[in-house]
DNA sequence: CATTCAATGCAATAAATTTGCATTGAGATT
DNA sequence: AATCTCAATGCAAATTTATTGCATTGAATG
């Protein structure tokens, strides 16, 4: 749940029209506490709104190709997302329960990832270090 | 490549027969440098045998499910496949190229990836820390 | 008022994987 | 030997998730 970030101002610092359904769908990726399915963006907004699927779809390509929203793979066949890293939103790892298909935040310092080394060798270019936990959550362990 | 795997071994330990296939699936992978999506798998082992796509699937789901294979996942929507943690193959992040879709192996501390604290604290079941570098490759940098 | 174009919708398609059911063939059982 | 059984595999259809192509709309611009 984020009260810091102004959607509005994320949409046109990266030149993209504030429209009612891109709102929407930052919204929807920005109050949540942990990522979400295209699927639940969609189940979410289709709620209170009337919207497409593929409008979901598009929206979350250009939110990521923007940098503002981060494409975050599972252990499982869908993409997740969230809000990208940004003043109020750090980098850190996520949990994937197998069972549930939940994915949580974990905190940015939980896991210790150096990534100095690898950046000054790697004959490429990177873009993103993403660290994920896959397990069981609590609540399926009852 | 793997010298050191006997993966008929590896088989038995599991309580899976070795079959010709699977020895064929596991061999590919083991003997490959870096992982391979199951359209790889079955179009390597296409060219010198007769097996089914869903073959292919399913005893990869069975390597994987024994531990045997580590499903990998990559910024893309396949899923890909490498040797499981064992004494000859210890844990390491990958690379995956957004271009070209190759995924390369790092080397185990070129990363390095602190989770003795989430082991401790973390209310549920770790079955695995998976660490994915995306980017551009050497090869399609150019 | 006419034109333009970004945003969206709708239907069809694609890619990757999974499922259901049939077939096969190597032992085990009679 | 004939029959039975069952793990392994094959083949077709279905599922899941995402993408593409083309039509519509409506606000901004001239
Ligand atoms: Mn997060
Ligand atoms: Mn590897
Ligand atoms: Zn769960
Ligand atoms: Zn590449």
């Amino acid at each position: 749940m984020c009260n810091q970030c102004n959607y509005e101002n994320l949409l046109n610092a990266s030149d993209l029209n504030a429209t009612d359904n891109r709102l929407r769908v930052l919204e929807v990726i920005g109050n949540n506490s942990y990522p979400l399915s295209a699927a639940d963006i969609f189940t979410t907004l289709k709620r209170t709104c009337s919207i497409n699927r593929v409008t979901v779809y598009r929206i979350l390509d250009l939110l990521v190709e923007r940098g503002i929203v981060d494409r975050i793979s599972t252990g499982g066949r869908a993409f997740y997302y969230g809000m990208a890293p940004n003043e109020n939103h750090h980098p850190h790892p996520h949990f994937y329960c197998t069972r549930c298909g939940q994915m949580d935040c974990l905190t940015q310092d939980s896991l210790n990832v150096d990534t100095k080394a690898l950046w000054k060798t790697f004959p490429g270019r990177i873009d993103k270090v993403e660290v994920r936990v896959d397990g069981i959550c609590k609540n399926c362990m009852k």
